[in-house]
DNA sequence: TTGTACGCGTTATCAC
DNA sequence: GTGATAACGCGTACAA
């Protein structure tokens, strides 16, 4: 572990040369250079990065925080983010809380340390404790997909009112008159936003929404699938069936195959967010499709922005798509 | 930001014993310690991770290297890691790359400053430039999955040979003969194993084997898809065919259904690696799943043996599991 | 253009 | 049990 007094001894200049020349300042000498970065090579010093971060009182980090890594969707924002951070010099902390708001509150907490240069995330928790521990973060904050309630910071989003209005529109032009929603938590703005983009496409279908047709608080596998049970033991079950996000789609999907229904036949299912396995899955999965990557690369570049000075950058929102597959049919369709 | 000295100020006693008592050490009075608690707790005190690190010369960041964090597999590998390296204090840096090799050298090399207290990698690259980049790593290093030839280093694997053996058993079991493998990269020592299981297989049913029912070299979607039209194309395609790993199967798929073929009545399908979407594919995939998550905690837990001091521990090696669904069935089957 | 010297915030060593 | 102080390794005024 050669340090930069070794490096400057070695090349017969001081320790302040060394950071110069290695940084390719232009104060210093072709010469002078070369005989450093020689002596750097032979030596192969790299500078600490603690000690780094100590002198100039910011870390190279950026932070991703996701309710789960293992869902595609965030696993391709941290994709983007990480690669957006690349660019600029910076590598990025994962942190996965397996959708436990108690774990999520530590992780952030846990990071208040300074390893951090910024922090993005999605978060799950919505009480107060948990928003106080997000705002507890040393450098600047950016939010994905959603923001929690009394937390301002910019955010990173699609729309998802419009296109969701747009999506389950297609539902009742096929003629489906009984469509349903497998929603999320009712303090998610998301949700919020979705349900009430579902809502507007039963009013421009002038059609009115029986109560029973929504099902809040889903969230993952389980969610979808005891959403869907529900769905499918009404007196009257729906014919079309719009999920919240993928992992509910998911398992929608294992409930209605279980009933041993089928999709599209018996039910038609739009899904939020897609998965690169949708096209096999029998049928192939009709969804909207968020730009996950590039929110991914939005969320980082805020982040710099605000390491670099701009005070208080602008909410991005991206825009989301449709992208037909077979899981939608007309009604009692064959 | 207060800091250790304002606490102490703030306490009354010195930054020693503002360490001490926060670290909760037994040589200091139960009072100091409420005293030095009360204190930082007003200032909102937390340690700099930064100083620390240096300090101590060595930060309490572990460092995960992937091909590719939107792969599942690979996403269970890291909450597997983080959540073992989160209950020593540690946090996780993910970095993936694309499966590029170049892209997989900048990042290992970028990391070389002292950020990672360890590493745990999964690599792509096979060149010489590459494990020398890998071996540079100031910390311990710890191999997933596969091991890059030249590197010593302990490594979390399964037993790749055995469990093919017994899974592409099952195709002669049902009465293929026509058995095809699509492999992956020569110097890839899983491929290695899993091809010498699938040879082993054919040996056990005594059968011969046909050079061009081999396909080496693929990995990820597109290669999956390439390595099956290429097998279709065959005068004499295979009834049967065993994928590499789960990107591959995907593209395998999506070739067959393009070919307007079916599975498995055309064609049995045995993947390495099970996806959780694999239950809803038209039809259900038959999958040998690899303990991912276990894997990921098994990286962490050789790392943080080896930062307690542990010379250099054993290679572990995990036992993976065939699902059985549906897309085996006897050749010819309808 | 280059060198000197100090600060960054902790932890560890020693002395008390 | 507690305090003073020297590292830790780099960046950067400021001086030369």
């Amino acid at each position: 572990m050669a340090g930069i007094r070794d490096v400057a001894k070695l090349a017969g200049v001081s320790t302040a040369t060394v950071t110069r020349a290695l940084r390719d300042e232009a104060s210093v000498t072709p010469e002078t250079k070369a005989k450093v970065r020689a002596a750097a090579a032979r030596l192969d010093y790299v500078p600490s990065a603690a000690a780094r971060a100590l002198s100039q009182g910011r870390s190279s980090l950026l932070g991703l925080f996701v309710p789960d890594i293992v869902n595609p969707f965030y696993a391709e924002v941290a994709q983007g983010m990480a690669d957006r951070a690349a660019e600029a010099n910076y590598h990025c902390v994962i942190a996965s809380s397996h959708l436990n708001p108690e774990r999520e509150r530590q992780l952030v907490t846990s990071l208040h340390d300074g390893t951090l240069a910024g922090l993005a995330a999605t978060t799950v928790g919505t009480d107060e404790s948990f928003t106080s521990a997000l705002t507890g973060q040393r450098g600047p904050l950016v939010l994905v997909d959603r923001r929690p309630r009394g937390i301002r910071a910019p955010l990173v989003r699609t729309d998802n009112r419009k296109v969701t209005r747009e999506a389950v529109g297609q539902f009742f032009a096929m003629g489906h008159t009984k469509v349903a929603m497998i929603s999320g938590p009712r303090d998610f703005d998301t949700a919020c936003q979705r349900l009430s983009g579902f809502r507007l496409a039963y009013k421009d279908a002038g059609l009115p929404l029986r109560d029973e047709y929504i099902r809040h608080g889903h969230l993952g596998e389980a969610g979808g699938l005891a959403a869907m049970r529900e769905l499918l033991a009404l007196p009257s079950p729906p014919t079309a069936v719009f999920c919240f996000n993928n992992l509910v789609t998911v398992g929608a999907l294992m409930a209605i195959r279980t009933a041993g229904l089928k999709v599209p036949g018996d039910i038609s299912i739009l899904a939020f967010d897609d998965m690169s396995l949708f096209p096999l899955v029998d049928p192939p999965i009709t969804a909207i499709a968020q730009p996950a990557y590039q929110m991914g690369r939005a969320a980082a570049d805020l982040l710099l922005r605000q390491l670099g000075g701009e005070k208080s950058p602008a909410d991005v929102v991206l825009p989301a798509t449709l992208i037909e597959r077979e899981s939608l049919a007309p009604p009692g369709f064959n």
